[in-house]
DNA sequence: TTACTTTGTTTAAACGATTAAACACATACT
DNA sequence: AGTATGTGTTTAATCGTTTAAACAAAGTAA
């Protein structure tokens, strides 16, 4: 079955395709006869005319898709940004093309430069690790762009993110209040900033309350294959101390995940023995027999306000637009509530 | 920045755009002065050219993009899926469009034609339930397109799937093996074949054995917003039958999350009180305290046929192809391994 | 010398849409 | 009558590629 061009309909009707163009675009609605107009949208409709939008791409010079770029499209917390995101931009009628990057600031380049190709209209990223020449890069060209989740506080862009050091002190400061005297952090050797910035809540938290900070209860994992074992050796670590930590903040839900199957299989009760807060709710948490206190990030306004951003960009505005969303702390049985241990 | 086009090129170095169009893909190789292609590509090079792919697409009439429409991206099965398909279309240079139809078939046909209008080469779908029209459709107008994870039996056409009856079947056989004898089925109330098949699995491996198949056991929750008490009531009323069942199948994992959640919440002992076997593994079930037995779809395996099925199909191959794929049967601890209750 | 090949390059149409500008009439105004 | 204004439609260029066909110059063969 061949495709319908306006061709096509511009010869049924016996007109131009200029006017069918006009019509079936609702140009020039003043100028054109009732019954013309009238005749070529019923004939569009007979021949199931669609609009051939790469034609119509390379005329406007706009292609209306948009390019998601994302660490790992399969991670619970970037496949629910992809869907919010592919639904914003279906509002708008646009289009969402994506790609994983794997962590990785190279590949991240080469889907760039792949969507680029394709003439997306401009990106919502993620950023990787060391990802900042990236940034620049998409920056030199006056590409249009939002980051997502993550960014660089060094360069000045848009980006939507999460209050990283709030969400991270609010939580310490839960655990502070609920008694707790020697708080372990398990978190990621990076120098990614949204990592940094939890790191720097937990330690104001603390540095702000009567608790002398202990540098041996944070632990650092690296970014690795092996990452399970990783943090089952720093949980191990933490309990092992002369003073055993008392209570535990997760960065990341999968942090989390290893950490608290090997917490699990040890025997340790929570919250009597260990109390618990994460970054980024599980699936899993609500399995777990002590559901979670967890920190809540808004990923819905994340990505409506990154599509909505990234849009605004695309039409031209210019000023740059920085957004920190708040966390929420949702209280559940994996912290104690009340008095010293 | 402007983009460079082929023009630019051709001015710089002084030929006709034909020749470097020729030169940069490597066409009539034999005809070109070594020096000339050189200097073309030295300019390329130089400029940072980049081919116009919406250009090239309008020209080629073929635009190298596939379009993916899952049920739900936010869900891990399909977005696991998405990620492998992307891998692949990327190592044949496609790019991959998505778009989430919610369960729904009138929403995966309103996205299908927006893929269509954006010229996409062909299509992978898991289609809806009632989606028939949506696969005839894609038929009548010779669109190439794969069916992943779920088909219509009666619709002559390419798919990629698992055998679920044999998953299924077998799942149900190794409780009976355990010694189960009474075997509760949670599934959902829906015409897909896939979960039709899953559910003749069971009462196969039911009838050939030596329990009598109780109507009673078979549970079907239907599709909706309060599934999580649809699930809750469904194994109330299993366990509270006279003869209440020993063991549970879930065919999918969302109803096996909220079935475990409740299960849990009850005090009941997996697998001592209940065996349980689910479809899909859920991260959850590692965190659970008995990690559980499930059937493991061979999702990497599925995607990357799905994805080479599709391009042989956009490359002009005609016969069709229907693969189902085997899962395995992962024994860990939520289910007894011998003798009678 | 004439005719044919080979080599290297350009010309020009095409893909399917958009849109400024031109055109042809009809009507209105002085 | 002559000019301006309005109405309805077409013309033709353009977006950035690709590619068959044409072309020009040089080499080869008779």
């Amino acid at each position: 079955m061949k495709k319908v061009s306006l061709k096509d309909i511009a010869n049924k009707v016996g007109v131009s395709t200029a006017l069918v163009s006009y019509v079936l675009n609702n140009q020039k609605t003043g100028r054109i006869r009732k019954e013309v107009a009238l005749k070529i949208k019923e004939t569009a409709k007979e021949l199931n005319y669609r609009t051939n939008q790469i034609a119509r791409s390379l005329k406007l010079k706009k292609t209306f898709t948009i390019g998601l770029i994302v660490a790992d499209i399969s991670n619970p917390f970037f496949s629910s940004l992809a869907r919010i995101i592919e639904d914003e931009a279906d509002k708008k009628n646009y289009t969402v093309i994506f790609g994983s990057a794997d962590e990785n600031a190279e590949k991240s380049f080469k889907l760039i430069n792949t969507l680029l190709d394709r003439q997306v209209d401009g990106f919502i990223i993620a950023p990787a690790e060391n990802g900042e020449s990236n940034v620049i890069y998409l920056k030199e060209h006056d590409i249009p762009f939002v980051l997502i989740d993550r960014y660089f506080p060094q360069i000045e862009t848009n980006w939507v993110s999460l209050d990283n050091y709030k969400a991270a002190y609010m939580a310490t400061r839960h655990l502070i209040e609920g008694g707790s005297k020697r708080i372990g952090l398990v978190t990621y050797n990076t120098n990614l900033f949204n990592l940094q910035e939890r790191k720097r809540g937990y330690e104001n938290a603390i540095g702000e309350s009567k608790i002398a900070l202990d540098r041996n209860w944070c632990s650092e994992v690296l970014f690795a294959d092996d990452i399970k074992l990783l943090v089952e050796k720093a949980i191990d670590e933490l309990l092992a101390l002369p003073q055993p930590v008392d209570s535990l903040l997760f960065t990341s839900n999968t942090l989390a995940f290893y950490g608290l199957k090997h917490i699990h299989a040890n025997g340790i009760k929570i919250p009597d023995d260990l109390s618990i807060i994460t970054f980024d709710q599980m699936d899993a948490s609500d399995l777990f027999y002590a559901p979670l206190t967890y920190l809540k990030q808004p990923i819905e306004e994340m990505g409506q306000t990154a599509t909505k951003i990234l849009l605004e960009k695309i039409n031209e505005k210019k000023e740059i637009v920085q957004i920190n969303l708040q966390a929420s702390l949702i209280v559940r049985k994996s912290t104690a509530t009340v008095g010293p241990k």
